[in-house]
DNA sequence: AAGGATTGTTCAGTGATACTGAACTATTGT
DNA sequence: ACAATAGTTCAGTATCACTGAACAATCCTT
């Protein structure tokens, strides 16, 4: 049969751009604001996308708009290509301006204040024009940034799994302990617990569960924070117990340590597969991966 | 810092599907048939791009244009880009029309004739209105229409790196044999050869070279094919000595089998990650991964 | 239940953009 | 020198995306 070149999808950035930000904001008016165009633009705008794909983006409900099911799949096919054009972007930008270049860098808490500590004042040190933006936040968040494009290299907690678009390499492994107040007994693991945690969804959370469970002991939330130290501050107070990395804890006083191995997650650095090249974001990443902890 | 949201690159995927098929095509002109306008369109076109982008992709060589530096990264976005656009137009198609679907599947001559030959034809019994378009080559090329989106699923030898955007998983192992005409005498691998063997270029060929390196023996190579039969009719003409997979070769008459198990290939279904979703395809994935050879 | 605020749409007008066809320039081949 | 080839420029036209204003629907408040 004639291949008839099925004439393709004729879209523009700018469309896509308003599905992402759609999506982001709250309301169809922030959105258009986000972009920086009328409200107007924007309705014409996914009207128009609505057409050309041939598919129904929103449904009515009320006076606001709500995804249609074929929203999804389109979405995801947006936010990869505005996160595609961003970085080109990013990439023409640094080859033209005569800059070093701006490295936003994601780290979860235990990173940014202990693992890589050193190894981020060294590469400051030896790289002064490589401008570091560095953001803390939990293992998740980091890793949606990173698809978004928000972000270009990671540390975090290995993610149970890969998502597409995103590479992974282990850097060290950070052992997990079990603390419990000084008023507990210790006594076997079926016996432990209450638990203070990380809040559901978090990558350590769900290795802690997992831990515990094999070791017999029930896992009954009482608390939840993202931070370590509130964690360590709400055993102090007698509310439960707490599986956490040592590293970069600070004093353990009042604290007693029942289990120092419980398991151990393992810490990773991710970027963006099929992002431009960029030897700035290479060098800080060889750096960070020497800073492995002797163990 | 106030944000000021540095307006973003407004490209519409048509400047970008010139550009791809500029790359393809030997001229602009028939680039330009290819995708359907005037080359006066697409010399506009991409002068157009050019000036969004603020990057020179092409510098002038004669009457010719050339790819400038930057031509390479931009063009990896485009082709990326383009080759999600089309994976979305065929998603969408698929969801709209009741077509209960095409899948182009890429093998390499192995697999279709052999390995996967059976769990191929099982597959079209259970999925009659399923219409599979095979394409059978060597593995590089399936591989590169893969990331195109010329094809949807790959069934071919394991790539030494993983090209991005590709996701792979090993199916079985195919072993290679070393085979010699009959009138050789059986010495030692350091005597071994002439080669006649897979082009360079080929994974398995890249195999074999290393195999037979780390045996002692030289490989010198005195003629190249892509078709195992083709390199068995050479061995059969006293041409050299070769290294296939048996399986599915045909009779070994006049052939001497050296050593049946120099090495093995490992043979791998390959996909797109960051596709939509496709269960038709998930499915066939199903039936050739359950095409395991009793080893 | 009325008034007003909020959310998103429609419409007319305008400027930008992308296309075709024809004329044009530069290069290559014979 | 002549013709063929490769790509560009130009003028005219159709399409498209935007703004601003008027509009419709819904939700909130009292």
């Amino acid at each position: 049969m004639a291949p008839l070149r099925t004439r393709t999808l004729q879209l523009t950035t700018q469309q896509l751009e308003y599905l992402v930000a759609i999506d982001r904001a709250d309301t169809w008016a922030h959105a258009a604001a986000d972009v920086g165009v009328s409200p107007s633009a924007l309705s014409q705008g996914i009207a128009e996308l609505e057409r050309r794909l041939g598919v129904a983006l929103f449904e009515r409900d009320g006076r606001r708009r709500v995804p249609a099911p074929d929203h999804a799949e389109v979405l995801r096919y947006a936010e990869r290509t505005v996160a595609a054009t961003d970085d080109l972007a990013r990439w023409i930008e640094r080859r033209r301006g005569g800059t070093e270049g701006t490295i936003r860098l994601g780290l979860i808490d235990a990173a940014a204040t202990h693992h890589f500590r050193d190894a981020l004042r060294r590469f400051r040190d030896e790289h002064p024009d490589v401008d570091i933006h560095l953001t803390v936040g939990p293992s998740g968040g980091l890793l949606r940034s990173l698809q978004r494009s928000d972000l270009d290299l990671v540390g975090c907690v290995q993610p149970p799994e890969t998502p597409p678009g995103i590479d992974v390499t282990p850097v060290l492994e950070d052992p997990l302990a079990v603390l419990a107040p000084m008023s507990s007994t210790v006594t076997s693991p079926a016996q432990w617990g209450p638990w203070v945690t990380f809040p559901s969804g978090s990558h350590t959370r769900r290795l802690v569960a997992h831990a515990l469970r094999s070791t017999g002991a029930t896992f009954d939330v009482v608390a939840e924070s993202h931070q370590p130290e509130v964690l360590r501050e709400m055993v102090l107070l007698d509310l439960g117990w707490t599986v956490l990395p040592l590293a970069g804890l600070g004093p353990l006083d009042g604290l007693r340590v029942v289990e120092a191995g419980l398991t151990s997650r393992s810490i990773v650095l991710a970027r963006r597969t099929g992002a431009p090249p960029d030897p700035t974001r290479d060098a800080l990443e060889r750096t960070l991966r020497g800073s492995r902890e002797p163990e």
